[in-house]
Parts: structure tokens; C-alpha cells; sequence
DNA sequence: CGCCGAGTTGACCATGTTCAAGGTGGGTGG
DNA sequence: CCACCCACCTTGAACATGGTCAACTCGGCG
């Protein structure tokens, strides 16, 4: 069902004990890398809630499967999704003191949870973990930014291309993207209406660029051509 | 001309040259307590470049007067804004080798350059500055993520009442906003066309909401009315 | 004075939103 | 096993908003 695979397995333990420092590979920057420092495991079922703006923010999370939205909520009824995180992703940093953005289970799915303070005062120490935090931060950032890219696109159908092209670079075969998500949060995260996305993509099948098997389904006919539909 | 005023004052000497750790305060998370390591001082006039997309990241910055913006430059022509930095602000945060932005100046501006190489090494033993960089990092995280928002939000209305509302934090004045951009700046930075920003901001006035003494100050005549045009 | 770049304004048009009906399919209970 | 149901998705027509193109104004500077 998720369209990504855990970095480690599904445990239904609540509490994993370990003090270990994370694996040796300083280089390659991916996501592998991730944070591996003490945590506790937590399953979250779709469309729970992890946690809510304006709580105190006293943890991080590292997404082991499925995947989560980060998202803001407007007074009136509208909802802007900021990212979806998935596998090995890292969220939930914050500068102040509590949450600026509420975040929610996509899917089933299971997270760890790491201690701001714990995981801070062993960064203190520990140089290593240290750069680890530093990374994620700067990861999370990229990602802000090509969001707000996407966003700044002018067409309807850039931001689709774009959208299916980032997921499809997520998925197992490069050319069939299981969206894990509802037309609503896809709509909520390009900043577009569900109608819009919905007419997008079967245009987008009507001239041959995709396939839409299922409706959580699309596969990718053309690459380059969806590739020239971005400026 | 420029909005703020800087941190440290302008100096004409190219080099500083400090081992300064920076100032003992840690508790105020204000921007105040940016980066002070050993940098270069480097001045930039008006459009001149900073960096290019695509360029190695060697250096980060911090302004210390005028502004800055980094954007993108799409193959069609467009550009896209996705960040405006002031006094104070830490700006070139790169995981990868390369620049993802360009940066340039938008005024006049005086800068210190940071060489990354440097500043990393220092932070692997000196804790403090470590976490500095880490504060920095989730700053441009924060902001990152708020531009997102804002390019979310339907309406141009929604958009440039934001807009306004943020620059009017950064103003001495508090109801007095100074443009340190153009109308173009602006838009790109919206993800607007310039037309729509004007008529945007003329009907602002028509409204009784603004005043426009001249083409780069705003007067704001009701906070109160420009914030409930924000959902 | 006249030029030039930046900003404003207007008319028209393209695109996406809104509102209102239909479809579709996966899951549940008879 | 089938039928129904509900949430999710698709489609259509009318409408609103912002983009485009083009003319015009304003203000600073040689």
C-alpha cells in the first residue's frame, strides 16, 4: 500500500533501547543516513493526527512507513498542505517553542519519535549526531524551497507534471507512481482545486502522457514529454 | 533607502579578522545573535550578482545591510522569488556541492562571507557555533515554509496584504512600509505579474486601506483591516 | 527639455474556480 | 455472493480572477 519500503522493519515493540550512535558512512549524503539515535516507536492510523499547531513541540519524527502530510489549516475551511513526508524523511523541527504547522497520517503508518531536548543536549556532545540534525534541517529546507517553486509555477498542468515526475522519482519502478494520497491533499499541496487536478490528469491521459490504472495509480508513458511540459 | 539598519555598522575595510566566538548571549532566539566568525566584508551594488545556480557552495552569508533575493530562472524567461534577505539574516545553505538559487542583491547591500569549509570545521569543535548554525538553518526553514503558504493563498489580495503585513514588521515605523524592491521584485516574489500587484495596491488605496506616498513606501492606514483580508 | 525606466490603467482573453450532477469502486451486511 | 452504500472521483456549464497586450503617466537625470 505505501509506495516506499522502511530503512528498518516494522516493529510492533513500542520502545526501541539504544544508545547507538548511527552507522559509520559520513559521505554519501541520502536519506539512509537518517537520525538513529533513541526513539520510540509509534503507529499512527490514516488521517490521525500526530500533532496540532500551536502545541508545545517537544519531539521530532522520523517516518519508518507510510506517509505523513505537514499542513496549515485557514479560518476559513482551507487547508495547504506543506509537505508530505516519506520514508526516512525527518519533521517536525521548529525554532520556537511550539508547532507552526499541524501534521497528519496520509496513510497508515509508522514513525519514530525522538525527544528535542534528548536528542539536543546528546548533540552537545556527540559531533556526529550533531551533523546529523544539521542535515536534516538543511534537507527539510531543499525541500521548502522547491515547494515554493512548485507553488510559484504559473499552469495547472506544471504543477501536475511536476508533481507526478517528484513521486515517481520515489517509487519502485520509475515509471508507475502510486500516489498514496487523495486527489484532495494533491489539490491542498499544489495549491490548485480537486476539480482542477482531476481535469488535469485525464487530459493528461487523453493525450497519451499517462495511464490512470486505478485511481491511487498512475504509470508514466513519456517521461521526457511530461519533462517538457515544466519551464 | 534600506529598510533596516545593520547589525554591526558598515565598514570599508575588506577583512575583518576575529576569532570572536561570538557574543556569551544563547537564551534570546532573536536574529541578533547571528554567526560572528572570522568573514570576509564584501559589498554588492544594486542587481550585482552574489552567486549563480549551479556554482560550487563555498561560502555562506550574512547581510549586514540592503537586501537580497534569491530566486530561480526558468528556461521561459519567468523568475522566481523565493526568498528576500535582510540585516541579519544568514542566506547560501547548501546540502549539495552546488548553489540550487542564485542570489543577487536587491539594493545596495554589504555582506560577510562565511567559507563553509571553515565555519564547519570550527563548529565540529565549538558547540556554540554549531548550534548557531543549526538555529540559522531552521530559520530559513521557518521562512521557507511561510513563503510556501503565502504562494498557497488564492487571491492576489491575500498575497499582497501578507506581504505588506511582514515588511511592516521589519520597518522601524510600525506603519510605515519601505520597498527596498521593485514592482517586479514584488510579483516575482508573489508569484504575480506586475500589473496585478499595482492594481492590486491602487485598489488598496481606492479602499482606504494604504496610502502610497511615493512608488516604494506604503503607508498602512488600518492594520487591523489588512489582516482580516488574510484568512 | 526630453528621455528613459518604472509604474499605472484599461480592454480583452485564458485559465482555474464554483456549483451541481453523475460515476466508480471497495467494503459491509444481508 | 450480491447489492447497496458511501467516500472519492469525474464531468459539465457558468462565472470570476488574474494574465496579456498596449497605451499612457510619472519622476528622476542628463
Amino acid at each position: 500500500m505505501a509506495a516506499q519500503l522502511a530503512i528498518s522493519p516494522d516493529r510492533s515493540s513500542m520502545t526501541t533501547q539504544a544508545g547507538i550512535p548511527w552507522r559509520g558512512t559520513d559521505a554519501p549524503a541520502t536519506k539512509a543516513e537518517a537520525l538513529c539515535a533513541p526513539g520510540t516507536v509509534e503507529h499512527f492510523s490514516h488521517d490521525r493526527e500526530i500533532f496540532a499547531e500551536g502545541e508545545a513541540a517537544e519531539t521530532f519524527f522520523r517516518v519508518v512507513s507510510g506517509v505523513v502530510r505537514s499542513c496549515k489549516f485557514l479560518s476559513d475551511g482551507r487547508r495547504q498542505i506543506e509537505a508530505f513526508h516519506v520514508p526516512g524523511d525527518v519533521f517536525g523541527f521548529e525554532l520556537a517553542a511550539d508547532r507552526m504547522l499541524t501534521a497528519e497520517a496520509a496513510s497508515d503508518c509508522t514513525l519514530v519519535a525522538y525527544r528535542r531536548r534528548g536528542v539536543e543536549a546528546l548533540a552537545r556532545k556527540d559531533e556526529a549526531l550533531s551533523h546529523q540534525l544539521y542535515s536534516c534541517a538543511i534537507r527539510s529546507l531543499a525541500q521548502a524551497q522547491s515547494h515554493s517553486l512548485l507553488l510559484g509555477r504559473r499552469g495547472a498542468v506544471e504543477k501536475v507534471a511536476s508533481f507526478l515526475l517528484d513521486w515517481a522519482d520515489h517509487s519502485s519502478r520509475a515509471d508507475i507512481v502510486n500516489l498514496a494520497m487523495t486527489r484532495q491533499d494533491i489539490a491542498d499541496y499544489l495549491g490548485l482545486t480537486i476539480e482542477t487536478v482531476s481535469r488535469t490528469l485525464t487530459q493528461m491521459e487523453r493525450e497519451r502522457l499517462i495511464e490512470l490504472p486505478g485511481t491511487r495509480q498512475v504509470r508514466i508513458r513519456s517521461r521526457e514529454a511530461l519533462e517538457d511540459l515544466i519551464p
